[in-house]
DNA sequence: CCGCTGACTCGCG
DNA sequence: ACGCGAGCCAGCG
């Protein structure tokens, strides 16, 4: 298992939220098969290989962007916004309505894997 | 090879 | 509610 596979199926996880919805790096990380390493999916998704994945739609456990208002903080609050997500005015994101199901019933799981 | 840093999270007190 | 320490591990000097 080298660096690359690894960040390939955070990647993979990434590509799977759908628009308007997001994920924290700790869910990413689990689903992914890396529990507890959260870490590595935020360092994963700042080296990014290419922009058809929304690495935008990742947020920290507490509903807020991690990254300085430089560092691309105000890019990916942006890009939310235009997908529908409304911050609250302390520049949070309320996950009970925004944060990312994978599967929430097994006929909702049918109709996903149709989508896929 | 060693130590520090970081787009994080969880459990405890 | 809040701070602190531990767990994780790739990069870099």
């Amino acid at each position: 298992m080298n660096k690359q596979s690894k960040w390939e199926q955070i990647y993979q996880v990434v590509k799977q939220i759908p628009p308007g919805k997001v994920a924290t790096y700790g869910q990413i990380a689990t689903l992914a098969g890396y529990y507890r390493q959260a870490r590595q999916v935020g360092y994963a998704l700042h080296a990014v290989p290419s922009d058809d994945i929304p690495w935008h739609r990742v947020i920290n456990a507490q509903g807020k962007i991690s990254l300085n208002f430089e560092m691309g903080g105000a890019v990916q609050r942006k890009l939310l916004e235009s997908e529908g997500v409304v911050f609250t005015p302390a520049s949070v994101i309320p996950l009970r309505q925004y944060q990312w199901q994978p599967v929430i019933d097994p006929r909702e799981d049918q109709h996903q894997e149709e989508l896929n």
